[in-house]
DNA sequence: AATAATTTTTAGATTTACCTAAAAATAAAA
DNA sequence: TTTTATTTTTAGGTAAATCTAAAAATTATT
């Protein structure tokens, strides 16, 4: 049994895996907003628990049994921001704190019943994919909006970025999963893109446009 | 803020102080399954923070602040009982546990959403009244079955009880929440109670009937 | 290859929630 | 009203998760 702690942590180095193979003291430290002294006593501790492997100044990676305690929390995080959004009628911007916290809860016949009750769905409300009880999820394969080029378009199913205020954004802008979108232009001055969504045009920054996630239908 | 612990302090307490005025040191231990010491710690720590009024060796009672948190906790947990049994089939034996954890989720709107998505319930599935917002509640008017003469009548509508053992026993004996029943006879020998529910005569001991809440409807 | 900059680890403390064993206060019995 | 039993509190310690400051290892730059 993990302590809430020890649960952040194997999320954070989870997600962390997802980019570099080997995940270094101070993007843990950054992550989890605590200081790399902490991170080296959390990280011996983990090690000692055989959740990760780790030699000293070259950062660590997950073992299976890590690996599959991340997942599972993943799985838990996921599964209860469908519900804050299909079923308590929480924004996709408001979502993440609460599951923050919802995500700890051990039961596993409460998630379960949970996953049952949402009709086993398999995307959260950001796009990201939902492991089944095993652990198992597809890989999806997402382009960003930021490589496609003018003509080409594709559907809204994901986003790279949860804060709020990007959420809000995007939003605002009509930019939401499921969309049909097609790139008309790419400014020449700053890299802008202007795009086609349900009869509009709308222009967002490259900033934007690097966090939006495209599944590609085509390319002309 | 308070802390998970301090939360089940807090609760306890005031669960405490629904039978005796002011609740002593041992009883919180012996609830809470911890030490008097440890016990002694806490209540220094809630006393300072303004949450109970402590005279050392007389006992504690809850402030007006310490009050009202305690019974948002009670409310959370209640709720979340109605959740786990309404939408997703948990059986009322099995919710107690999972509810002891959900109920320390701090988000007001989570909870305020929640009440809303379950239809604002009035009772949890032990009959045990739920506070609404401002931790306002009916106090019901229970009579226990054991204090029933024969030949009185009356509806189940809550248990003082909440063991797994327990409910299961009722479960088993069709002793459900909204069963009207019927005393048919009190046993000389060992004063166990006969009743008539669903057209059936079951037997039930004192210290079932002890724990079983009903709502009179008329006595004869 | 030597020096400087960065990253990571150790050393030593703090806070929270516990614990055991012993002392002190209160309540009950003789 | 002593004596005895019970309850409660203090004293002193442990384990988890954090921190700051300083030392050690690694990486980058001259
Ligand atoms: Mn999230
Ligand atoms: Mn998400
Ligand atoms: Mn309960
Ligand atoms: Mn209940």
């Amino acid at each position: 049994m993990q302590s809430y702690t020890e649960e952040n942590y194997l999320k954070t180095i989870y997600h962390l895996a997802e980019k570099t193979i080997n995940v270094q003291t101070n993007a843990i430290a950054e992550q989890m907003q605590t200081k790399p002294a902490s991170v080296t006593d959390m990280i011996k501790k983990l090690a000692d628990k055989g959740l990760i492997d780790y030699i000293k100044y070259q950062g660590v990676t997950l073992t299976e049994t890590g690996k599959n305690t991340a997942i599972d929390i993943v799985r838990k995080h996921r599964l209860w921001e469908v519900f804050l959004v299909d079923k308590l009628n929480f924004k996709w911007d408001e979502v993440h704190d609460v599951a923050e916290e919802l995500e700890h809860i051990k039961s596993i016949e409460l998630i379960e019943r949970l996953d049952e009750f949402l009709g086993f769905p398999k995307a959260d409300p950001h796009g990201d994919p939902i492991p089944d009880k095993n652990g198992r999820f597809a890989k999806t394969q997402f382009i960003k909006l930021i490589e496609l080029k003018v003509g080409d378009s594709g559907t809204i199913t994901g986003v790279s970025q949860h804060s709020s205020a990007f959420l809000k954004h995007l939003e605002k802008l009509g930019l939401t999963l499921g969309k049909q979108i097609q790139v008309s232009d790419v400014t020449d001055f700053d890299g802008s893109v202007e795009i086609q969504v349900s009869d509009k045009q709308v222009n967002i920054s490259r900033e934007v446009a690097k966090h939006i996630l495209i599944s590609s239908n085509g390319k002309n």
